[in-house]
DNA sequence: ATTCACCTATCTACTGATAGATAGAATACA
DNA sequence: TGTATTCTATCTATCAGTAGATAGGTGAAT
């Protein structure tokens, strides 16, 4: 299996359960049976593999979301979508999300690292809001869509510390709530 | 002024902005203009320190809460004073709340300190369920209670890693459009 | 005399990174 | 085709810097 693939998926898993600063190149080696410089013949500065993993994380999971949203049916939002999304990737890694872990370390990140990130809040925000009321201003579907992405990332974090995956699905449910609120509005 | 404090102060400052893993008591002693031999003194290993930083961090925000439920008038809730909390400390120091910070990098803290962790944030919960109805269900009150912190931690995840404090509103919008939802079903 | 709060000096382990070598595969050229 | 060259992916060895931690010493305050 190509090496460099391999590093990415290591390197992924280890950030989200540890965070940036807490991996090192030569764990990373280890774990694929290799020495660490020739961990830096694939991605010559930490930062790069950094950056590579969070680009790499994003572009999954926005294809990831629109796979999801094609399958599900119409009347479903986007939001469902997004929550159906959030709730796997716990589900199936239960860790951390990778830009929510990076996204809270951003002060102590190589700014390149940290400006993925920001671009993944924003992807994910973005690709909400397309999913409004088209009658909404563009910056009320950008708040609306802003308040899902925090409420899901939040129910993530406390689901890690807590160590209890229901603070998600309560998370969850607040954003629908809130769903359930405004098609009431709309439809009124 | 005392060695023992101001170590503390800036330990919280630093992982409040890197996290626990990129803070190091070099960096601490060259900040308070001593030796890191002498942080060793204070605080003999850095799990006894990062334990200290979260039990101070945590009393003092229950402490500051209750003063502000005692300033507040009768009439706003719980949940409003716990989101006033949460838009003056990041106000104040425009950073991470400390156990968002270390509830993201639960798994790559020593086990101590990640209780703490964990018990600040049950702490939320618990003080916020305090607050509700007496005739909801222990664990609705629980539950509400959870996604209430949830939203606002995701909030300030958000206002750090997109560098504007407006999201932290916007889920604080967020969650007291919910209370007054319930405010109308509970006053029906 | 003891304790406190610091110091110097040092330890081992680990960090990201680099230089230079090597075996083998792929490619170019005569 | 056969030889020469280059590329790929790894290695060994090493670097300067930093990590947390410890031993033992110093001067001042109690």
């Amino acid at each position: 299996m190509d090496t460099q693939e391999r590093l990415l998926d290591v390197a992924e898993f280890q950030i989200r359960q540890k965070g940036y600063n807490a991996v090192s190149f030569r764990e990373l080696a280890d774990e694929l049976g290799i020495k660490s410089a020739s961990v830096h013949y694939h991605f010559p500065t930490k930062q790069q593999l950094g950056v590579a993993v969070v680009h790499r994380y994003r572009d999954r999971f926005l294809e990831n979301l629109n796979i999801l949203a094609a399958k599900s049916s119409p009347q479903d939002g986007r939001v469902r979508t997004l929550c159906t999304a959030y709730r796997m990737a716990l589900e199936k890694s239960n860790a951390h999300c990778l830009c929510g872990m990076l996204g809270a370390e951003t002060r102590g990140l190589p700014e390149a690292v940290s400006q993925q990130v920001a671009r993944f809040f924003q992807a994910n925000i973005d690709w909400l809001a397309t999913g409004f009321p088209t009658d909404w201003s563009p910056a009320k579907r950008q708040m609306r869509a802003a308040q899902v992405v925090a409420a899901l990332q939040g129910g993530i974090l406390l689901s890690i510390s807590l160590d209890d995956s229901a603070h998600l699905v309560a998370a969850i449910q607040l954003v629908e709530m809130q769903s359930g609120i405004e098609f009431l509005e709309t439809s009124r």
